[in-house]
DNA sequence: CTCAAACATGAATACTGATTCATGTTTCAG
DNA sequence: CTGAAACATGAATCAGTATTCATGTTTGAG
């Protein structure tokens, strides 16, 4: 789909004009970086291109050379996010053998990303209405993941036999629910005793 | 224009007007409805004032007969989606006595009303962007109700001890995912195997 | 019946904000 | 150096749409 013959230098994915100097890679990224923080902070519709541009310093014109869209600018930092998350996710849990260790490895940098980013966290909140393509992308590929993950560990007798595929769904619930907790809720309690708490839910359950 | 002595009798809460009368009672709810079908569908940026009103067979003036504002709309729609989910659960649960017993059917019970009022699922999580006031109160009430469910189950022994208000927005984590799955992602799999697979989760947790 | 209050209408208002464009300025390959 | 391509500008365009208002119509208490 898309591009018809006419660009000979195939552009990146789906961004727009991909700048050619080092000028224009550093406007555009000023421009990205003030689209993250101006979404983030205001959310999709009261963020103007306006908002935007002033708060990279640039024209406001200067917006529609890097990018086709207020839409396209958004998309981008969506998976920009998804990039990111499961990078830093995969990260801190890489030289873990135990499923359940990783666990809650995993889950205290996913919480440390999210206070760390906390608009980025919005904004793929967001993307279920301004972008619901990117937004299923972003938690379906999130979610394979951590199934796959969960498949082998179940091999492997790290963990008990189940449905892999709802606990991937539920234990993502979790980490997003606490998430949630932090950013949006503000939270006081910290990062390592909402980790010991779920941890001991996932591994344990409640039963008595 | 404006209303100088006029309201005598105070309005009900954060409503506009109220009807007087029969035909103003069904033309409010009417328009309530409406409303609730075209945000749920379009979102509220993309839900216009003309698109609500001609769904619901009325001229656009008349919208602003029942409410002052279209974001006013959507909180109420907020607020009565909170009701009826709070209610919902607790009808189903209410004659259980045992906690985990519960747990299972409040489950349930959200998955189904979920299915059944997908456009309202929808409102809510948007309410973070439109009306993060009402977003903080429907979740906030749910879990405090949810957290002093947990501290009577755990106080009568019939769950393990644990930090209640982590595991409560855990908890309450693991339905949201469940229910995002249904909705948002159109999951084929049966809500009494979702149920089943979460109540495991939560009850016996991963460990093998 | 009757008329004031309620209710309903839909065209007009008012404003916001995304996108475009004609016009400069800067960069850098040759 | 130099000129064409990149880059930048910001005022003007253009469309959508929330809200208001002057004008009817309906309702129900008395």
């Amino acid at each position: 789909m898309g591009k018809p013959a006419a660009e000979a230098h195939a552009p990146q994915k789906g961004a727009g004009n991909q700048p050619k100097t080092a000028r224009g890679e550093a406007t555009r990224k000023a421009i990205l970086t003030a689209a993250e923080r101006v979404i983030g902070e205001k959310g999709y519709n009261d963020a103007s291109i306006g908002h935007i541009t002033s708060e990279a310093g640039v024209a406001q014109g200067t917006f529609y050379i890097y990018f086709t869209t207020k839409e396209q600018v958004f998309s981008e930092l969506v998976l920009e996010m998804g990039r990111l998350v499961r990078h830093t996710i995969a990260e801190a849990t890489q030289d873990i053998g135990n499923r359940l260790e990783a666990e809650e490895a995993g889950l205290r940098a996913f919480l440390e990303f999210v206070q760390a980013h906390p608009d980025l966290y919005r904004i793929v909140q967001e993307a279920l209405f301004v972008d619901p393509a990117a937004y299923e992308e972003y938690y379906r590929t999130f979610a394979d993941g951590y199934r796959s993950g969960l498949v082998a560990a179940e091999a492997a007798g790290q963990i008990s036999k189940g449905d892999t595929e709802t606990r991937a769904w539920a234990l993502m619930g979790i980490a997003r629910a606490l998430g949630e907790q932090l950013v949006v809720f503000k939270s006081e309690k910290p990062i390592s005793d909402l980790v010991a708490s779920a941890y001991d839910l996932i591994a344990n359950g409640i039963k008595p």
